[in-house]
RNA sequence: UCCUCAAUAGCUCAGUUGGUUAGAGCAUCUGACUGUUAAUCAGAAGGUCGUUGGUUCAAAUCCAACUUGAGGAGCCA
């Protein structure tokens, strides 16, 4: 006999194993008529039941950690699978008010209470659904570079200059507050330094070596966003690749989250079917329609000339495309729910590092925006010209210092080369349906909330 | 950061124009129960009404500030 069978295992093995003796080890979850336990393990949403004979001599309370030694066996259907216990221990015993307490408790708990006790979400139906989830979508993140011949790159977390454009910077110090205002010389790496908000300079130095790479990457943003759908620390997927243009970028992008989406629908079906449950049986086929569909491509002027013909007036050229003109395009004039993928942003809302057209006005860019949530994926050519890239620079007043090594790599054999950032903990919002993208992530970090 | 709304028992919520001792369901505890699956039945226990200040003879209720949460906006991924 094995030592212990995961409750997965065991369903999966169901017919092997069935009259052999099995052993758990989990949680209680429900424990009714003083006979019926039912346990979970975490290793798949299902709980497998456990029937008692008589009374047991420990007391069985909801919560407990328990190990059962027991015969398999068919329920009366000759379909469903419980166990006819031999022999029953009891680890972890609960403490019973503090148990009242907590989330733990076999009651209905709103999303936010939930959140309240993040260390104790794991044990929830819901919160460990996603995660397992979240786990499938990072390993899958993984196979898909790999089968492509990516090569995995681990960016630093902590560094030294300013991206401007991309949100507010953590200071990294050791110096106490009075110090820090004096003298950055002193500081522990004789700089001022910061928590990153994105790894895609040095990804772009990584693939000059590389050619083909991508980061899988803790990234950190200082705003003060109060939404749904921002987090302060956050995960996020970055890739460069050498030899290709927009085209190519903007069709490895779809590639990607059409083969997460598929994949996922088959590793993950039993949590996506509860999620759809959750999600008013919407979940599924919104997911089906990203993966059946063509992505629509459109240009930026096309947008605006459209958002202009559903309204006058409604949106100005080289104006950004917020939230509430995502919703038009999506719910009033695609009404659709596929994908849109918008090219050729306006270098005034885009980054320095942005190729620029040879109109001057608009960049080789593109995002690509998903029903409900929006913005998911950010890319573009580089700007792998040493001068254009420096005019740039100087144009928008930026700081040099601490990237002329990013500058320099233009001179050393460099040519066209595209990338893109994917907002993982979105896709994972996205997939599970959830509102709250600090639903999605174990311990989220937020304004006022650590 | 801005706008709107909210905070009452462990949870989900009632609580009238300010007026006796703030209620219910579920969860918990005690007891009963050999086929339950949101188990059921009987009983018990559980609250400084988010915090601080103010108005009033009297505040869960009215006012202010703060804290936290929900929705929307901005910033973005």
């Amino acid at each position: 006999m094995k030592y212990y069978y995961t409750i997965k295992e065991i369903i999966k093995k169901k017919k092997k194993i069935i009259n052999k003796k099995v052993r758990i080890k989990g949680w209680v979850k429900y424990f009714r008529n003083n006979l019926f336990l039912e346990i979970n393990d975490g290793s798949t949403i299902k709980n497998l039941q456990v029937v008692l004979k008589k009374k047991n001599k420990e007391k069985i309370n909801i919560g407990i950690t328990i190990e059962v030694l027991g015969k398999l066996i068919f329920k009366s259907n000759n379909k469903d699978i419980e166990i006819i216990p031999l022999y029953i221990k009891i680890f972890g015993k609960i403490d019973i008010n503090f148990f009242n307490n907590s989330i733990l408790q076999n009651k209905y708990h709103s999303l936010s209470k939930l959140r309240k006790q993040s260390y104790l979400r794991f044990r929830t139906k819901i919160f460990s659904s996603i995660i397992r989830v979240r786990h499938n979508l990072s390993i899958l993140i993984h196979n898909f570079f790999c089968n492509k011949n990516f090569f995995y790159i681990n960016t630093p977390i902590i560094n030294n200059y300013d991206t401007e454009g991309a949100g507010n910077m953590f200071n990294v110090t050791t110096l106490n507050i009075k110090e820090k205002y004096k003298n950055y010389k002193k500081d522990f790496f004789g700089c001022k330094a910061n928590l990153t908000v994105s790894g895609q300079l040095e990804a772009e130095s990584a693939m000059l070596g590389l050619c083909r790479i991508y980061t899988f990457g803790p990234v950190f943003r200082a705003d003060n966003s109060n939404t749904n759908k921002h987090l302060s620390e956050f995960w996020m997927v970055e890739s460069e690749v050498m030899f290709f243009k927009l085209n190519k970028i903007i069709k490895l992008s779809e590639k990607l989250i059409k083969f997460l989406i598929k994949k996922i629908l088959i590793n993950c079906i039993e949590e996506l079917n509860f999620l759809n449950n959750y999600n008013n049986n919407k979940l599924i086929n919104l997911l089906n329609n990203i993966i059946n569909n063509k992505f629509i491509k459109i240009s930026y002027n096309k947008v605006i000339k459209l958002l202009n013909n559903y309204k006058k007036n409604i949106i100005k050229w080289g104006d950004d495309i917020g939230s509430i003109y995502e919703e038009i395009l999506f719910k009033k004039i695609f009404n659709n729910n596929i994908p849109l993928i918008i090219y050729n942003y306006p270098k005034i809302i885009k980054p320095f590092y942005m190729k620029i057209n040879k109109n001057n006005i608009t960049t080789k860019s593109f995002d690509i925006l998903l029903p409900y949530i929006g913005e998911i994926i950010g890319g573009s050519e580089r700007e792998n010209s040493y001068k254009k890239l420096f005019l740039r620079l100087k144009e928008l007043k930026m700081n040099i210092k601490n990237i002329s090594w990013y500058l320099n790599i233009r001179k050393l054999g460099t040519i066209y080369h595209s990338g893109f950032g994917l907002g993982f903990d979105r896709l994972v919002q996205f997939i599970t349906g959830m509102k709250n993208i600090r639903d999605v992530i174990p311990f989220p970090r937020y304004p006022k909330n650590i």
